[in-house]
RNA sequence: GGUCCCAUCGUCUAGCCUGGUCUAGGACACAAGAUUUUCACUCUUGUAACCCGGGUUCAAAUCCCGGUGGGACCGCCA
C-alpha cells in the first residue's frame, strides 16, 4: 500500500447520562446529535453512564435510558449493557481508576485536602453574593501544612478534595460556537472528589474521556461554562483537550430552559402519549438543526447522511408541541395498516376489543387513521364502535334547519334502504346511499347522510356512514339507527 | 450580581462567512377558499419577521462598535 497518509483521528463520541431520573427530551437529542455524528464518520458511539452520585442514581434509570434509546433507535457499540475495551461503562464500577490519578493529583499538589464545613461554606458564599460578588471558594485550605492534614485525616475530620483553578485565559475553539474564551481566575478551586472512593462529575468526565479516548464531546449548552474547569483538569493530568461542541437547550415557550414545571419533560411521556420514534427524531433534530435545504422530512437514515455539526443552532429552541403532532400524524399516516393497528390495540384498552377480529379492527383503524395526530387520540374517536348503546343528545341528529320530523323521516328512509340490501361493504352501501340521498333531497346529500352518520357514531364529527355501517354490520348499523328514531318517540 | 452564550414571521428555520440577485424563502400554527353529510386528509391562496442606535460602504438582514433583551452557568448534583 504505497504512499499512505496519516490516518485521521478515529472519531469516537458518548453519551453520558446521569441516571437519577427518566431519559429528558433534550438528553435524547444530544444522544441522537451524538449518533448521528459518530454514524456519518464511521466512528463509534457510547454509552458512558455517570452514576458517581450514589444517593441519587438507581439501576431502574440506567434501565429506562436504555428501553428508551432503544425504542428510538438509537444504537451504541460501547456500553453497559455490551461491553467493550475501555470499560465499565458505569462510573460507579470505575473507582480504582479514579483513585489513581486522583492520588498523581495530590502528590503533584495539584489538588488538595479541604476541611472547611458545608455551612460556613454556604453563608460564605451568601455572603459573597449579597455583596454582588462572584461566588467562590475562598481558599482557606489552599494551603493547610503536612502536619495540619495529616492530624486532621488522623482525627477523621471529614474534608474533600480540591483542584486548584489558577489564573489563566482558557480559549478554546467549539465545533458549534467559535472561539470561546474564559478567565478562570474568576472560578474558584473546584471539589472533584468527596473522598478517595468517591470522584465527582468534573474529575470523572475528563478522566474517562480521556481513557475512552473520546474525540468529540458533543453535549449541551449548560455544560459550555463548565468546559474551562475541565480544560484545566486535564491539562493537570496531561491529557489532551477533545473537541468540544456545545449544542442549543430546548426551551419552554417563555424561552427558559425546558423543565417539569411546563408540561412533559421525559422521552417516556412522548412515548407513552403515542408519538413514533420516526416523528420524535425527526422533530428533535429540526430544533437546532437544518440542512439548508427545504426538504423537513428525514429518516435516521438520511440523517446520518445529510446531518453536520457546522449547521447546528447557536439559539435555544422553543418546544413546540403543535410541529410535533404535525410529523406524528405525518408518520402515522406513512404507516401500513396492520403494523398501526398493533401499535393502536393498546391505547383502545379498556374498550371490548374482542368483538371485533383482525380485520374489522384494521377496517376502524383505516377509517380514523387520517385523523389521528398521536395513537392515543384513537381511543376518543373509536370508542362508539364498542359499546352496546349509544348515548347523544337528539339534538345532533339534525342537519341544518330540519325539523323532528323530518329527522325521523329521514332516518326512516335510511332504514328501508338499509334493510332491503345485502351487498354489505363500504363501496356499495355508498353508491346505494348517495344515490337514495340525492333523491331524498335534491339540493344536499346532508339530509339523509348526516343523520344516518349521526344515528350510528353518535358523533358531530366521524368517518363517513359508509365506512362506519361496514364495520358494524348490518345488525348493529339498523338497531342504532331504530334506537335514534326512539328518540323522537 | 459576575462570567459566558445568543438575537430573522407566533414557533422551528433559510439567507449572514464570500455585502447588491431579499419588495427576506420554506415548514408548523393561524385565516380564507376548493373538495366533502361532518371532522380529518389533500389542494390553492393569504396574514406575518431582519431587537434598537451608530459606523463602514455607492449599497447592510449580511461587516464593525455600542446599547437593549433573552438564556445558561456560578454545588461536597450532573
Amino acid at each position: 500500500m504505497p504512499g499512505k497518509k496519516k490516518t485521521p483521528e478515529k472519531i469516537r463520541v458518548r453519551f453520558a447520562p446521569s441516571p437519577t431520573g427518566p431519559l429528558h427530551i433534550g438528553g435524547a437529542r444530544t444522544a441522537l446529535f451524538n449518533y448521528l455524528f459518530a454514524k456519518q464518520h464511521s466512528g463509534s458511539f457510547i454509552l458512558r453512564i455517570e452514576d458517581t452520585d450514589k444517593e441519587r442514581s438507581n439501576q431502574a434509570w440506567t434501565d429506562e435510558i436504555i428501553e428508551q434509546l432503544n425504542w428510538l433507535g438509537i444504537e451504541w457499540s460501547e456500553g453497559p449493557d455490551v461491553g467493550g475495551k475501555f470499560g465499565p461503562y458505569k462510573q460507579s464500577q470505575r473507582s480504582d481508576i479514579y483513585k489513581e490519578y486522583l492520588e498523581k493529583l495530590l502528590a503533584e499538589k495539584k489538588a488538595y485536602y479541604c476541611f472547611c464545613v458545608p455551612e460556613d461554606l454556604e453563608a460564605k458564599r451568601q455572603d459573597q453574593i449579597s455583596r454582588g460578588l462572584a461566588p467562590k471558594y475562598d481558599g482557606t485550605c489552599k494551603n493547610l501544612s503536612e502536619k495540619i492534614i495529616e492530624s486532621n485525616i488522623k482525627e477523621h475530620k471529614t474534608s474533600v478534595i480540591r483542584f486548584f483553578i489558577h489564573d489563566k485565559k482558557v480559549k478554546f475553539h467549539d465545533a458549534i460556537r467559535g472561539e470561546i474564551e474564559f478567565d478562570t481566575g474568576l472560578l474558584g478551586d473546584i471539589v472533584i472528589a468527596k473522598n478517595m472512593d468517591t470522584p465527582l462529575f468534573h474529575f470523572t468526565v475528563v478522566v474517562d474521556d480521556f481513557l475512552m479516548e473520546i474525540s468529540h464531546v458533543i453535549r449541551g449548552e449548560d455544560h459550555l461554562s463548565n468546559t474551562p474547569r475541565q480544560m484545566l483538569l486535564q491539562e493537570a493530568l496531561g491529557f489532551s483537550h477533545p473537541t468540544y461542541a456545545h449544542i442549543p437547550l430546548f426551551l419552554n415557550t417563555d424561552k427558559s430552559k425546558m423543565s417539569k414545571r411546563q408540561g412533559d419533560v421525559a422521552l417516556k411521556d412522548y412515548h407513552d402519549k403515542g408519538y413514533l420514534p420516526e416523528a420524535l427524531i425527526n422533530f428533535m433534530v429540526l430544533l437546532g438543526w437544518n440542512p439548508g435545504t427545504q426538504k423537513e422530512i428525514f429518516n435516521l437514515n438520511e440523517l446520518v447522511k445529510e446531518f453536520s455539526l457546522e449547521k447546528v443552532q447557536k439559539s435555544g429552541a422553543v418546544f413546540n408541541l403543535q410541529k410535533l403532532d404535525y410529523l406524528n400524524g405525518y408518520y402515522i399516516r406513512e404507516k401500513s395498516i396492520s403494523s398501526l393497528t398493533k401499535l393502536c390495540l393498546p391505547y383502545l384498552q379498556p374498550l371490548n376489543t374482542n368483538q371485533y377480529n383482525v380485520k374489522q379492527l384494521e377496517k376502524i383503524i383505516e377509517a380514523y387513521k387520517a385523523r389521528l395526530k398521536k395513537l392515543s387520540d384513537i381511543k376518543e374517536l373509536t370508542d362508539f364502535f364498542f359499546v352496546e348503546k349509544l348515548s347523544y343528545d337528539k339534538k345532533v341528529l339534525t342537519w341544518k334547519e330540519m325539523g323532528d320530523r323530518e329527522v325521523k323521516e329521514s332516518l326512516e328512509t335510511s332504514v328501508k334502504i338499509l334493510s332491503n340490501t345485502e351487498k354489505w361493504d363500504k363501496k356499495s352501501l355508498e353508491e346505494l346511499l348517495v344515490g337514495a340521498a340525492e333523491a331524498f333531497n335534491t339540493k344536499n346529500r346532508g339530509y339523509l347522510l348526516w343523520p344516518l352518520r349521526v344515528a350510528l357514531s353518535g358523533k358531530e364529527a366521524s368517518a363517513s356512514p359508509f365506512e362506519i355501517a361496514e364495520i358494524l354490520g348490518k345488525e348493529k348499523t339498523l338497531q342504532r339507527i331504530g334506537d335514534a328514531i326512539d328518540k323522537f318517540i
